[in-house]
DNA sequence: CGCTTAATTGATGTTAATCAAGAGGCGTGG
DNA sequence: CCACGCCTCTTGATTAACATCAATTAAGCG
């Protein structure tokens, strides 16, 4: 079982970078590798979730439905983040949906939290990361607060490449974008049509290239920053 | 020491709550009570954050400073929240400031991660806390992201008056709002214009009395929750 | 190649920001 | 104790940004 873990996608992100082979191989043990199609959920709103996982591949979405009933999405997930809530019992506020088809390294909860207990690195490293990413979610909220509808596009696109991009933002890096225009606006805050105008700008700017819906490429990395307000 | 702990405010409701007599003894030793005037920081944005406290009493806010120079406020701190990043280094992205004066017991944060280290209680539970934190902010992020302007006001009045007020948010609860409007406006993503004309409508509508700027009274529970849109 | 769904584009309406005064508290000093 | 000035809050008028409504075009897929 070991020999998965030295050939994992994630091996140098993931959370379990942090051990030891010989505690890797304890873990790695318990460990179910599992594959959620596109459009798939893998927690819903409401359900208690069970098991904590990394994500090796693809990319998830965390939404919520809204009183008036829309979709709304408060985060994402990329290949190395971890998900599920050790420690915490009761149920889940947002579903957890792969947009992509996805894998993943799961474990039962009980067991990880185990694991964790186990393993003190592996909990305060846990720890620093969700520190982390509520400092990420908080950033976050600064932007949906008070940018425009143009520095909240540019904004997502700036972050979607620097993490699905080999080299980060660049000029020339060219991402395939996990989500819909009805899924940027859900994430964004926007209209479906708002965001395809804000898309039509940077286009016209020469910020960005568009080929298909999906296709993007940063033609202009500084103006894109720009445009983003930063 | 240990005696303080014992009548400490926030005894049921802070982190330490889960620990043994004879371990709040030991970690009693190491803390020391602190007073922040109103308008003081305990942090600043860049500052690399040296100490991990629990809020006693008071409330505080964390507030980054945006691109063009005006102040986001990106979350409330309430008697018994937990202070400071545990296993993270680098710089903190926001200034942490009281809003009114406000008493902390702290901790220099080296030693606090040894207690962790040797508490997994302690730790699993501030793991827990932390997720839990996660997914308030996410709910938040929900409502800065598509909530009207009145909505948001309902909204942050009824929390406020939640976690102020002895019995929640029921009718004839009256709290001082620690946060003038300039501050709300700076929380919610709005103008001081518009959190003013949205507290002046609850009003009208009779959800709510005011008197002077920051007296509040809930008058129509309902009504508020209503028009936070709930 | 035609159908279906997603994305773009255009015209109009609404909401909250901006600009601009005025009113109410509060502390200071006469 | 009252008058003055400062600051916060409130209120009004106008403008700008985004949503909404309505087609049209482009893409994906059998």
């Amino acid at each position: 079982m070991s020999n998965r873990c030295e050939s994992c996608m994630v091996r140098d992100r993931a959370l379990c970078a942090a051990l030891a082979p010989a505690e890797l191989a304890a873990l790695s043990v318990m460990a179910t590798r599992r594959t959620v199609a596109a459009g798939e959920a893998l927690f819903r709103a409401g359900d208690e979730p069970l098991l904590c996982a990394t994500l090796q591949s693809g990319v998830m979405k965390l939404s919520a439905t809204t009183a008036g009933g829309e979709e709304a999405i408060v985060g994402l997930l990329f290949p190395g983040d971890f998900i599920g809530r050790p420690f915490t019992t009761g149920a889940a506020g947002q579903d957890v949906v792969a947009l992509t088809e996805v894998q993943l390294c799961s474990f039962p909860r009980a067991r990880f939290e185990a694991a964790l207990a186990e393993h003190p690195r592996l909990e305060a490293l846990l720890l620093g990361r969700t520190l982390a990413e509520l400092d990420r979610t908080r950033e976050w909220l600064l932007r949906m607060g008070r940018a425009s509808a143009g520095a909240r596009v540019a904004g997502f696109l700036e972050d979607m490449v620097r993490r699905l991009g080999v080299l980060g933002c660049t000029a020339g890096t060219t991402v395939e974008l996990p989500l819909s225009r009805g899924e940027m606006a859900a994430l964004l805050g926007l209209t479906i049509e708002t965001v395809s105008r804000q898309m039509t700008r940077l286009q016209g700017l020469g910020a960005i290239a568009l080929r298909g819906g999906r296709q993007l490429m940063i033609t202009a990395p500084a103006l894109l920053a720009a445009e983003a307000g930063r």
